[in-house]
Formats: C-alpha cells, structure tokens, sequence
DNA sequence: TTGAGATCAAGAATTATTCTAAATAAAAAT
DNA sequence: ATTTTTATTTAGAATAATTCTTGATCTCAA
C-alpha cells in the first residue's frame, strides 16, 4: 500500500546484489531502522521500529525486505544458535561477540587480514565461500572475571 | 517404557556435567547412533536411526536425550543457519565445514592453538566463554575450483 | 517394599518463518 | 496518456522445528 521505487541498477549510494533492486519505501524504512541503530535487531524488533517511521507496513513486509535485502548484498543475518534471526548493516568482515549478560551483539573486527583461516586444518583442496565467526561471553561493561582464554566449538 | 540407568556421577567412560546425569538404554541408544556415524545428523535423523536400534523410542525422547546430554557435556549441538540442528560426539575444540555441495559437515581441527582468537580485535576486558566457527563452501570431494581464500561473516 | 524423583512417551502448543493469493504500485510498452 | 506487465505489499494461512504438558514407567535409596 504505496510505493516509491527509484530503480536503482547500478550507481547510486544503494548497490545492489544482481538485476533490479528497488530501493521502496518500505526498505528504506527497514534499512534505515538498521542504520539507526546497530544494535542487530531481530525481524519483530525491525518491525516495531519501522511501525514507528511507517505505520502501516506489515510484518510480512518486514521479513521480505530484509530477506531481499540479504539477497542483494546490502544488510546481513546473524545467527545466534536457535534464536531468531538478527539484522546487520554492517558490511566490513566482521565476526560477533554476542554478551550473555545484557544479551547484545557487538561487531568484532578483524585483526590480522584473512590469515586466521590459516589456523584451521581445513581439508586439502577445499574451496571457502564464507567464514562464520561467533563468539560468546561477558562484554566489558557487565564486568567481566573469568578467563580471557577461548574454548572453541 | 523402560530403562537401565546406571547413575554416572564421575570416573565412568560416560562423565556428567552437573549432579547426576544416567546413561539410560535410550540415552546411550541415541549416543551410539552419534558415534556410529560422525556425520552430524539432526533429531529426526537421529530419530530415524535410533528407531532401528530400539523401535519403541520417541522423538520427544530423542530430543531429550540430546538435550540433556548436550548439557550434560556429552555432545555438541551443531547449527547452520537456520537449518535443524544437528550433533556431534566430538568434544575435541573444532570448528565445522559445510559443504554446500554434498551438504555434508566436516570436523576441522584448529592448527595453532588458541592463537586464532588474538585476530579478532576483541573489546578489552571482555571474557570469552565459547568461539563457534563455522565454514562454508565446496569440499575436495566435490570438486572445488574456486578462491581458497575466504570472505568473513 | 515403598516413596521420591528422574525419565519416557504421545500429543498439544509455541514460535519463527515461509507461503498464498489478492490488492496495489511502479515500469515499460503502446 | 493509456494500457500492459511486472514487482511489491499485505493479511492471513501454513509449515517446521522445537518445547511443553501430562501421565505412565522406571530407578534409587531408604
Ligand atoms: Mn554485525
Ligand atoms: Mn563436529
Ligand atoms: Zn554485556
Ligand atoms: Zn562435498
């Protein structure tokens, strides 16, 4: 129920994945509530805020946006075990560091370029599309005690 | 309908995690299905073969046995993406690679120690309890041509 | 042997997500 | 400027994995 849709091929500030990707309202509305907060919003998270920008978009409008928008290389999804799904705008390499304590998501950057896959015995002849970096604990601001050390997988 | 349950406190092959964890005839019938095959298979894979092995068993139970042993610190709950989860009796630290070919899973080994964390610009002062790393791409079986070079999260 | 607590099992319930179908809007063609 | 085509939005139904509920069954320890 209403539309914008400058088509956007190639160009403009919003790139896209493949053929036509039209940047509606509604997925600037959905973009834009990712941007204003990059906090990695579940899909109902993104839909109250976005009823707030825009209130009758639906829910099921929210999840198309956000999957197209996947799709198209502009926002990402971040998994953290069985838990909804979260969004992120953030398009660097980067891995998550998710806190139990206030339960948020922080973007972790990397260090050292792309040699940590160097790390991993991967199988001999193997081709790599995507590396998945998660990581759990207690964010400096919940304080934490115990170890800094990892305990992999 | 039926159980055996010698009570596994400590110092058996079958350790615990907490008070007191028994190895009852379905627990053991779905950890023997995971350890028959280390393929990760998911609940109802599981299911399927555990009915083979004792045909009055539940999914509800095999749900529970997973579960309880995933808590127990007996197995370890595998996701991908949103896709089911699936298990694995490895309790070495490793990451997984999924081959989105044969959509099999493969158990990597980390190479050099713990030292993969310090790529990860981490917050200071911020503990890490778990890493999960999870890998995608063609495996050596399938026939892989493409970049061995990866693209992070 | 008996009572308390753990486990199992069947099915109902939940939840995140996807699908369906009809309405609407934009783009392309005329 | 119409018409035609195609993409998108929307509400609600459907799905799938998992969890919950409840009562039966089992084990342990007294
Ligand atoms: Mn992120
Ligand atoms: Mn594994
Ligand atoms: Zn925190
Ligand atoms: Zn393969």
């Amino acid at each position: 129920m209403s539309q914008s849709s400058p088509t956007v091929s190639e160009g403009n500030l919003t790139h896209s994945g493949f053929g036509d990707f039209r940047m509606t309202k509604q997925r600037k509305v959905v973009y834009d509530v990712l941007m204003d907060e990059r906090d990695h919003p579940t899909a109902s998270e993104v839909f109250l805020r976005a009823k707030g920008k825009m209130p009758g978009i639906s829910l099921a409008t929210v999840y198309n946006c956000l999957e197209t928008m996947t799709h198209a290389g502009l926002i990402k999804q971040v998994n953290v075990d069985r838990e909804a799904s979260r969004y992120c705008p953030n398009l660097r390499p980067h891995a998550h560091f998710y806190c139990s304590e206030c339960r948020q998501i922080f973007d972790i950057d990397l260090r050292l370029k792309a040699d940590a896959v160097a790390a991993w015995a991967l199988p001999e002849g193997s081709r790599i599309d995507h590396i998945d970096v998660a990581m759990k604990g207690v964010c400096p601001n919940c304080g934490a005690e115990g170890p800094k050390t990892s305990s992999h997988s």
